[in-house]
DNA sequence: CCAAAAGTGTTGATATTACACCCATGT
DNA sequence: ACATGGGTGTAATATCAACACTTTTGG
């Protein structure tokens, strides 16, 4: 198969497709209900019809047409092959190796990832020939899919204290609680509630809207959202905002306090390096 | 120009290309003779001869072949652009809105990021119409490359603790000296370097190689290298290696030290995050 | 001995961790 | 009253920024 002989293969240019990653975090009920110690993330899978790895299950992915945006490409391949529409995508990375088809013609992949809500999750649709899997109880994944993932996942821990994923995973407003408990699900790791919700206070992330959530018998919990300075950044890395400090790290600085006129950038990585927790100490 | 007409061109695929920003940082010799404060990062750009920006600076690049890796065609492209060769290169990002050419044919750039040897850099070749540019004194560019090489420049200010990085700015083996002066040239901030020296040395990113560089009538200095465990990362973003600690953050740890199976991931963030310097105090 | 950079010590301020404890609520 | 999470306090420790200080060299 394929479309010429090799020599013409190899002067054409290569496929172009747009690849998504998309997640959803189960909620509390279906956890307990399957008797799952902490919420897992599901993502929906496409079994290939053709060759290569005619059968096996891979992302949900199509060809980029021109005058589209990259963005716009992933909606309208996510919107055809799955039925979902996630609010928010973000690039994770463009793979390109030939080897990747493994004997296919050449094939580019510009990677997204998105969170989805729990609700458009719990379409188990078998229609369209789509499933969603846990995360770990991946099925055997087409080409280096299964890295993609990877790669994903851990973007997705590393955004995980950032406005559009919150809002994804629980909405606004959300309580203390709700936070903690959805930050851990996505980090696997358990944080110490006191120590979180003070940080958490003092980032000026977040804003008291000023109404409570009461549930069950128990105290009603504060209700926040966050401020809305702290959006930009996770969309685009690009969107390197010029704002707040610069990420931290070595010796001692100087204090002379000579700004560069660039601007400083905080954003992806400074946005994490300050908020998110050190590790623990196991003692 | 351009081929076909709208409708034929808005089916097509769209041409993808391979651009990468090359950055060199100037030598203490050539930054005093220039007068320059600091030690300014340089880049080359190469003039268009076509529409669209016909007879503005771009960042070279090119189209991107099949059977070709997508760093292969970077290198290529600025072998024969610019006669550079870099030993390491880094994706950006992949931009790719149909507005950014402006007129043109939609275009995708996969972005890459490298440096140079200041060696390569002095040849200010002004043949193939490439010309170095210092970073603070660019010309008008074509496309939305003055995007893209900002980005690059905050890339690199946030790898700068990178091996292959430090590597390629200053060499191995290195004094505790030269690396707290080539950090803080890129960095563009000072660093009081009793702290600098001592977060190094903690960070087990070095490596005392034993010997020392006698240098003019000063006290000799210790010559270091990278730890070869602290490789990885800074190559393939995607290569998020299992070890040391997660990124840190938000509140309390809990000590269980339940550590997932899929591993934990340091790299690119957390190596940030670990290394660089908290912003400075102005009293 | 001097200049200059290498390298070490110290201190106050701030942040982090781990854990004890009180508070408000519906049943 | 009591179980349950919401919310606060706090002591021990670690980290950091700042800057004073000692050391080693060539001339």
């Amino acid at each position: 198969m394929g479309i010429g002989n090799v020599s013409e293969r190899r002067n054409a240019p290569p496929q172009v497709g747009v690849t998504s990653v998309i997640l959803a975090l189960e909620s509390e009920e279906r956890a307990t209900r399957d008797g799952v110690s902490r919420r897992r993330l599901w993502l929906p899978l496409v079994r290939r019809t053709r060759e290569p790895f005619k059968g096996l299950w891979a992302l949900p992915g199509g060809p980029l047409k021109a005058n589209r945006s990259l963005e716009e490409s992933a909606y309208e391949t996510l919107a055809s092959t799955t039925d979902l529409h996630p609010t928010y995508l973000e690039q994770l990375y463009t793979f390109g190796d030939p080897s990747r088809s493994s004997g296919g013609i050449p094939m580019v992949s510009i990677c997204y990832w998105a969170l989805v809500e729990q609700a458009e999750f719990d379409v188990r649709d078998s229609e369209h020939n789509v499933r969603w899997f846990a995360q770990n109880d991946l099925p055997q994944l087409a080409f280096d899919h299964a890295r993609i993932i990877d790669y994903a996942l851990w973007r997705l821990r590393h955004r995980i204290d950032t406005p559009n994923v919150v809002r994804q995973l629980i909405g606004e407003p959300f309580t203390l609680g709700q936070l903690h408990s959805v930050v851990e699900a996505v980090r696997g790791e358990q944080l110490d509630l006191a120590n979180f919700r003070r940080k958490m206070l003092a980032s000026q992330m977040l804003e008291d809207t000023g109404d409570v959530l009461r549930e069950g018998r128990r105290r009603p919990a504060a209700l926040y959202r966050f401020n809305s300075e702290f959006e930009s950044a996770a969309l685009d890395p690009t969107l390197f905002t010029a704002s707040a400090d610069e990420v931290g790290g070595f010796g001692g600085g100087y204090g002379r306090g000579d700004h560069e006129s660039d601007g400083g950038m905080s954003d992806e990585l400074s946005a994490l390096s300050a908020l998110m927790p050190n590790t623990p100490h196991t003692r």
